[in-house]
Parts: structure tokens; sequence; C-alpha cells
DNA sequence: AGGACTTATGCTCATATGTAGCATAAGCCG
DNA sequence: CGGCTTATGCTACATATGAGCATAAGTCCT
């Protein structure tokens, strides 16, 4: 760095009398028997869960293993897959210290008694209109009811903006549903007053202690059907993560980073279709693995499908993955 | 947030002693006759220019809002399109202070004249091998020759991983060429000491001073066909960004955010053709520009073609690109 | 005016890729 | 043994992508 730089900076920092604290948070994700999970930090004292998560410290010596650090720390559990999601900065209310919120994404292997972690939740708990592994979920539909009335209570000029946004992000009338754009329909939720944080951000009547779950139906602004809020803006934080991961597994061989050493080709499905949130046909499923050459038969079976066996694969990391491969 | 966390994040950040500088860097691009630009404020000293940066402050609301002041106050330009890129923030030489640095990319609409800003530079200055448009560049031969050579002279246990990096980012043998990954090159190409960087980020002999553009041929570690470096890890950030971007046009409309009110569809495709660094089909650029439904006929036509005239097409906003969409 | 040249525009073809349905194989359990 | 389960393989179809060629409609030169 120049003088000329270190000098300007310094003197930008100093001159407003800005300290500003830098978080690292953490969205970890599993896959067991009970389905997709997300690593949280000890509830608070008011119940909300938090992600792991710490301020930066001097010791890190690079942003991931600081996160590795903190998450290691809270929870007990060491990372695989780590990627930078995004940075959260938003000014809160004034007054109040600015943070900076670097957000990653972690991936851990193993069933639920090799990780070393507790604190393990299921992913869809915080948001149930995203699962649609059973088709059509009833949140989906009461908030997509919601979302019309807001749409209609908009001033005319707005109106069809809305209507709009509303569209592009739950599809039209039980069209097709875009499984990615996860992030879109949160802050859609939350501009519309359907999420219990938009009511806690907005300093509603200090009334935060009682959202802290299914439990706060009624409440203003809350909404059962939109899922468990977390702490902060950790909520939009997973919507992040999710919306990512779900377009990520579509280009990238991410998910072997959940699978354990050996597996069929139906535990690898019933992953993708976990972090997805919906079906996906099964002989195409198979014939997409199978062409990719990712993956090698070990020449054992399965004995435990409740049918015919199935054959039993492992990933192959030496291939390089020549595909498309828009990497980042 | 809750009192424990807010005790708690202090104590880590004061604990440490540590003094967090918040940094945001904006990549700025635009297209114009001679092609496609990036923004620099003003060279330094040294004569290496810089990305428009400055530190986070008090009065941004945002840290979109942080950059978009930036970049005007440096350099006199308006932001349209902003979007986040990256967050840097591995800790350099060991006692001086540390500083996260966020990157955003930019877009900005408009001939040379219309555009404010001194200081816009070829983009293709600081990356040679990336532009393919007339073919596969000698930059790009040249480097892979460069390349080469650093795999052999490995121990023969890395080498088999080298020679495997640098055919997935460079393509096997004049085979196909993945121009997104501009990263994966800028990285690879850094390790191996291709770039000004990697030597003066290696503190050699503090002879910066001397890297300033293609002259510094023959500097150890320089490499004329690896382009004029940037300040800091700016020509990171711009790898990034340009490796974002090519990836972006694929899926959503960005484009737009570069081109005039009226334009030909072959204005279209020679701006795709600059950001990509490839050449397209032009009949298929058509037909995918057409069947997009993103763009429509003002029913002029445009005289200077030099042969037949073009229609002349206009974005239309209005439509709120239904595409498989992945948002982010 | 006529021909050469330029660029725009439209069409066809072969080849991937993605989607959906059906048939068969091979285990289990009563 | 028949009925259940799940695994595995194949085919038909729609759609997207990539490459080539023919024609249209201007300019410019002679």
């Amino acid at each position: 760095m120049s003088k000329v730089e270190a000098a300007e900076w310094t003197m930008g920092a100093h001159a407003h009398g800005q300290t500003v604290g830098v978080g690292l948070n953490a969205v970890v994700i599993a896959f067991d028997e009970a389905g997709p999970r997300v690593l949280l930090a000890n509830a608070g004292e008011d119940g909300v869960s938090s992600l792991p998560s710490g301020p930066l410290e001097a010791e890190h010596r690079t942003l991931e293993s600081g996160v590795r650090s903190w998450v290691e720390r809270q929870t007990g559990q060491p990372l695989g897959f780590v990627e930078q999601l995004y940075t959260f900065g938003d000014k809160s209310r004034p007054g109040t210290r600015r943070f900076v919120s670097i957000a990653y994404l972690a991936l851990v292997r193993g069933t639920a008694e090799e990780r070393p972690a507790a604190g393990w939740a299921d992913l869809y708990v915080h948001f149930p209109y995203e699962d649609w592994r059973e088709g059509p979920p009833q949140a989906a539909c009461e908030l997509r009811a919601a979302l019309a009335r807001w749409t209609l209570d908009a001033a005319p000029a707005v109106r069809r903006s809305r209507l709009e946004r509303v569209e592009a992000a739950f599809g039209r009338e039980g069209a097709r549903w875009n499984e990615e754009r996860v992030l879109e329909r949160y802050e859609l939720l939350y501009e519309a007053g359907l999420v219990a944080e938009s009511a806690r951000d907005r300093g509603v009547g200090e009334a935060d202690h009682d959202i802290r779950g299914p439990g706060a139906a009624g409440e203003p602004g809350a909404n059962p059907a939109s899922g468990w809020p977390l702490a902060l803006d950790h909520r939009r934080m997973l919507a992040t993560a999710i919306g990512r991961l779900r377009a990520k597994i579509k280009y990238r061989p991410v998910l072997f980073e959940l699978m354990p050493d050996e597996f069929t080709l139906f535990d690898l499905q019933r992953i993708a279709e976990a972090l997805s949130g919906v079906r996906l046909h099964k002989p195409n499923f198979r014939r997409l693995m199978e062409s990719q050459g990712l993956i090698e038969e070990t020449g054992r079976l399965s004995v435990h499908t409740g049918g015919r066996p199935a054959k039993l694969f492992r990933y192959r990391p030496e291939i390089t993955m020549e595909r498309p491969g828009k990497d980042e």
C-alpha cells in the first residue's frame, strides 16, 4: 500500500470517528436420516438461535480460517468445504456501532453420530415454504395468499411492480416453481411484513421476546407459515446460502461434500432433492450422474434398500471436473 | 443484537487489540468505440493505477451507497448497476494493520463523451491473454509455455496436480477455452510468479518501482504477456469481476446496463463478444436475443452499418425476466 | 447504370441436453 | 409362489445449442 493511500484511509476512518466491527458468520449444512440440517449456536436469552459467528481476530490469517476457528470453538464442529457467500453491512439503527458481517457457506460430511457438534436443526423449520418434495407445501399457499393481499393493498402505482415480483419469485399460479430464488422470496416476505424479523427490525414494541418459533402466530407481522426466525439478519444469510447451494449443485460437484465414502445413486438423489427442495426424475438423475464420470462403482452392493440391492459408488476426486465449469 | 453478543464481540475485538479497516473497491466497466473499458483512479507515485476505492464511512447507509459515493467522489462518475463481488481480507505482512476490502462490480452506460469520468483504461491491457476475439492471442501462448516450464520444474509429487490445474484453466492444447475461468487463470499465474504482483508481494528487493506496465519485461517474476499490474490486490478483483460478468451475461440481462437507448443486434453482439473475449456466431446470437423477448424493435433503422441498414431495438425493462433465472 | 462489396436477416440441419414414461431385474415378505 | 419393494435400463419426445448457407438491401467504385 502506498503511503498516500494508507494516510487517506486512516484519515477516512478517523475523521468520522467510526470503528467498524467485522464479524464472521457460517451457514453450515449437513445431511442425515432426518433430512437436511443447519448448525446453530446456542439460543440466546430471548430463545432465538443464531448462526455460529464471531469477530474477525488478529490471529486469523485468512477470513476463511477465521470462520473455521469460530465454528469449531462454538460448536466443536470442524469444517470441510467452505466458500464465501456475501458480505452484509447496512447500517442498523443510527447511533449503534456499525457491523460488517462476512457470511460463509460450509458443508460437512457424516451421519448424525459421526458429527461432533450439537445444535443441528432441521433446515426447513426456518423455510417451510421452500420444501416442495411432497408437493406444494401449505406454507407456500398461505404465503402466496398473504402476498396477494399485500399486492392489492398497495397504491395502484406500486401494485403492478409488486405483482410482478411476487410472480417472479413464487411462480404464476401453481406454474413452475424456481427453487433457486430463495433470497428473492425471503426479501419479498420481509418487505411484506410476513416474517417475524420485519416487525422486530422495525422495533415494534420490543415484542421480540414473543417471537420464538411457530408459537408466534398472530403476532403483528409474523406468520407461522414463514418459519422460525433467527437472530439478527441470520435468516437472510441462510436464505442466501440455500439459494447459492441450490444453484451450485447443478454445475459443481459439491454434493459429495455431504456424502459418506460409499453411497448408492439413490442416496445421492435424496440429498440433491433435500437441498433443492424438489423431487427429481430417477432415471434421468442416474444417467446424469453416470455420464459425468465423477463417480465409480466400488463393486459392492447395498442390501438395506428394501428391494433390489443397489450398487455402491464412491466419488472420484481425481477427476478435474472438465464440465462447462463456471468458476467463481 | 443481544447484550451478550455485543459484549462478546467488543471483547473479541479489544482483547486482541485489533482495529480492522474496511475498504470499498469498485470495478466499473463501460464500453465504447475503443472497446471494453475499466475505470481507474489516478495512478500513485509509483505509476501503478488502482481501482476507485476508499474506506467505509459512518455516513454510508449501505455498503453499496458507500461504493457509489467513493467512485463519484474520486472520478466524477455516477454508477448505474452495482453488485457485490467478493470480500478480500487475508492478512498481509505481520505487523501491518488488517484491511478487509469489499469489492463491487458496476456497469455504466454511454459513449466515451457522455461519461463524465476520466481514467478509463482498456480492459484487456490488464489481461491480454483473456482477449480471444481475434483468435488465440500470443500472450496466452507465451503464458501457456511458461506454465509448462513451471509444471516441469516442480517436484514430481506436485507436478501432476499443477498440470491438471493448468489444463483446466487454459484448456488442453488449443482445445476449448473456457472464458469464465478468469480468476483461476490469474491465480495460477500469480502462483507461478508470472505476474508482476507475485514478486512485489513477496517483497522482492522493493523493486516495485520498476513495475509499471509492459516495460517491466525481464523483471524477476514479471512477464509482459501477463499484462499491466494494478495496485495492491486490485488486479485480482478485476479478474473476479471479469469472470463473474462473463458468467452472468449468459443468464441475466446485464448487457443492457452498458447499452445506449437504441442499438442494433450487432451492437449488442459486439459488447457480448468484448466482455466474454470470444467471437460469437451471428445468426445464433440473433436468434437467442429475439427469442428471449427482452428487446423490441423501435421501428427505426440504423444507416451507419456500411451495408444493409439494421433494425434498431430497445430494451424492455418491464419484462421480469422469467428465465431459468438464477438469482443471487 | 451495373457490378463488387458490405452488412443484415432468415432458414435448415445435425447434435446435445433435458423431460417423461415404460419395461425389466432382483431383492424382500407373507 | 405371488405380491411388494427398489434398482436399473431403454425409448420417445421436446427443447436448446452450434454451424452452415441463401437471400436482402444498402454503399461504393467504375
